[in-house]
DNA sequence: TCGAATTGCGTACTATACTACGCAGTAGCA
DNA sequence: TGCTACTGCGTAGTATAGTACGCAATTCGA
């Protein structure tokens, strides 16, 4: 049976594909014009429109591109969020998504930053 | 006749996947752990380390959770090439921006990250 | 030496993202 | 009136995201 989308998501899903449309309209583009110019199927853009389907990241981005709106704004449409810590978590994040650095050593730039910050590091959740 | 994800897809794929289990490591975390924290399920965060599948946005959001991650971090290895300089910029620029830190704080790190880095710090400031 | 618990993963399955095809409605235009 | 082309969408199918179950390889305590 359709696990349907918790109702929650649903109307995240119809406020996004909302925005979609909305979009679309202001640049005047039909249904299947985006479709082409995202190569997505028409029926699809449709469905995405009116909050059939999470749309996944890859197409996302095909929309954005095609709309000429950022992504984050579509993706912040998607689950809630931006964080308040922003700041203090940036330092943080920057190290561990660092290709440079071995695991050990971002744990190690992680304690010491832990330590000059008080250990009032980041709480993203909860 | 499975569409594999392209050869641009797919090793973007692996370095998310990559990215997620260093993560994981970081946090003293099983895949079993971190699949309870996120709810998915843990042959599928094993499947998501191995570059196996694309994660939705909603997962991609569970991850940064559980890992203390920014989602940012995760989509942007999803999207667009990343300038390799980049990143050892953010690292530092990160740091040098941070209100948490002392001046002296700033250098200290700074000088832990060049050490780490091998002083390949590229000439952006100063 | 033996469980018992924990690790990562293969695999077959279910759920959902996405496409191919086609239909009904509307707008022009002869 | 009778095309012709365009619009959005229903629907059935395919591809991929995500799960349930279980196995082999550690590790550890008795």
């Amino acid at each position: 049976m359709s696990k349907a989308p918790s109702a929650n998501d649903r109307s995240q899903l119809i406020d996004l594909g909302s925005f979609i449309r909305s979009q679309r309209n202001l640049a005047k583009l039909s249904q299947r014009e985006l479709a082409k110019l995202t190569k997505l199927s028409d029926p699809y853009v449709s469905q995405l429109e009116r909050g059939l389907h999470e749309p996944s990241v890859r197409v996302i981005r095909a929309l954005g591109k095609a709309l000429n709106v950022p992504v984050e704004t579509m993706l912040s449409m998607l689950g809630e969020e931006v964080d308040p810590d922003a700041e203090v978590i940036s330092t943080t994040a920057a190290i561990k998504g660092d290709p440079e650095l071995t695991d050990a050593q971002k744990a190690a730039m992680l304690e010491i930053y832990d330590g000059f910050t008080g250990g009032k590091r980041s709480r993203t959740s909860e």
